[in-house]
DNA sequence: CGGGAAGCCTGGGCGC
DNA sequence: TGCGCCCAGGCTTCCC
């Protein structure tokens, strides 16, 4: 399930594999996977064919390949500014995966998108079993705290890994919410990049129950939640990633390791490892929340 | 306007 | 064995 953790690691493999390298020509094979390029595919495809990726960026669980300027509308020579550009916009969903394959490789069934590359060397494929996921190009766009950002992304909170990461901004964003803790850690424009799975861990280690409202959260609490679910993420991060199935892959299609390492998420039964009280798992959002009853004790007032 | 919940998808697992 | 149901869950859209 793609989080930060896991995007990251699919960015820095297309870092390794795509930069720099000329678009020859572009196959949608399932139009869902375009559904956020409004122009539609053969628009997506005309957009991309012979440009050249000389970017791999992320925030939160959002990933865009910068564009350079290409044949079509190059910038006007004569003028001194210089139009900001655009970039080819992933995010994953569920289930998505970007693979770099051999061209003489099978293709996958849940194949949607495919790249070829002017080199002829390995192509790029988006492969998305539940279409969840999707591409689409974008203008970057300035955003409000500074930088380029694809128009999608700009009201994305920036992610706990990012070097201007405003933490006690983001505690303060958290507190300013009316609601659950872990409601207000999935809200992508409080903070960005967490989600069910690295939610659910950090409020562990912060021994902070999901139903907590954020008015009665101390500051101190706010900072230790947000550090534990940064640095939960950093681990997950040095050991691939978490995957419970063959579902999330890096580019090379490889599975990481950190569901092995995952204290609550998943765990429903099976004793803590810090008290060895028996784990629970409650319906959330119309999917799980899991804790430890007696380290993170439902507070008094919960929020529902 | 903010918060909450439904809806979008497919395949694996499970019970009958 | 096969059918149908449930579950996984990030984000958008809609409604209150």
């Amino acid at each position: 399930m793609p989080e930060l953790p896991e995007v990251e690691v699919v960015r820095r493999g297309l870092a390794d594999h795509v930069l720099e390298r000329k678009i020859a020509a572009v196959t949608v094979a399932h139009p869902r996977a375009v559904r956020r390029h409004e122009a539609g595919g053969d628009d997506f495809a005309a957009r991309l064919t012979g440009r050249t990726i000389i970017g791999a960026r992320r925030r939160g669980k959002y990933l865009w390949l910068d564009l350079d300027g290409g044949a079509a509308g190059s910038a006007d020579a004569s003028s001194a500014w210089a139009p900001p550009g655009d970039a080819v916009l992933a995010h994953l969903g569920m289930s998505g995966q970007m693979l770099v394959a051999d061209t003489e490789r099978p293709d996958e069934k849940h194949l949607r998108i495919r790249f070829r590359f002017a080199d002829g060397g390995p192509e790029l494929r988006f492969v998305d079993q539940r279409t969840f996921g999707g591409l689409s190009v974008h203008p970057l766009v300035p955003a409000a705290e500074g930088g380029l950002l694809p128009q999608p992304v700009a009201h994305i909170a920036r992610d706990p890994m990012d070097p201007a990461f405003d933490l006690d901004a983001a505690v303060a964003a958290i507190r300013r919410r009316r609601t659950g803790l872990k409601r207000a850690l999935l809200d992508q424009t409080v903070v960005s990049g967490i989600g069910n799975i690295y939610a659910d861990e950090a409020l562990w280690r912060a021994r902070l129950h999901w139903a907590r409202p954020t008015e009665t959260l101390t500051r101190k609490q706010g900072r230790e939640v947000l550090a534990a679910a940064s640095e939960v993420m950093a681990e997950a991060l040095a050991a691939g990633g978490t995957s419970f199935d063959a579902l999330y892959v890096n580019v090379n299609g490889a599975s990481g390791y950190f569901d092995r390492s995952l204290d609550v998420y998943g765990q429903a039964d099976r004793a803590c490892r810090r008290c060895g009280t028996p784990v629970r798992r409650d319906p959330f959002m119309n999917r799980s929340s899991f804790s430890c009853p007696r380290c993170q004790p439902r507070p008094r007032r919960a929020h529902p």
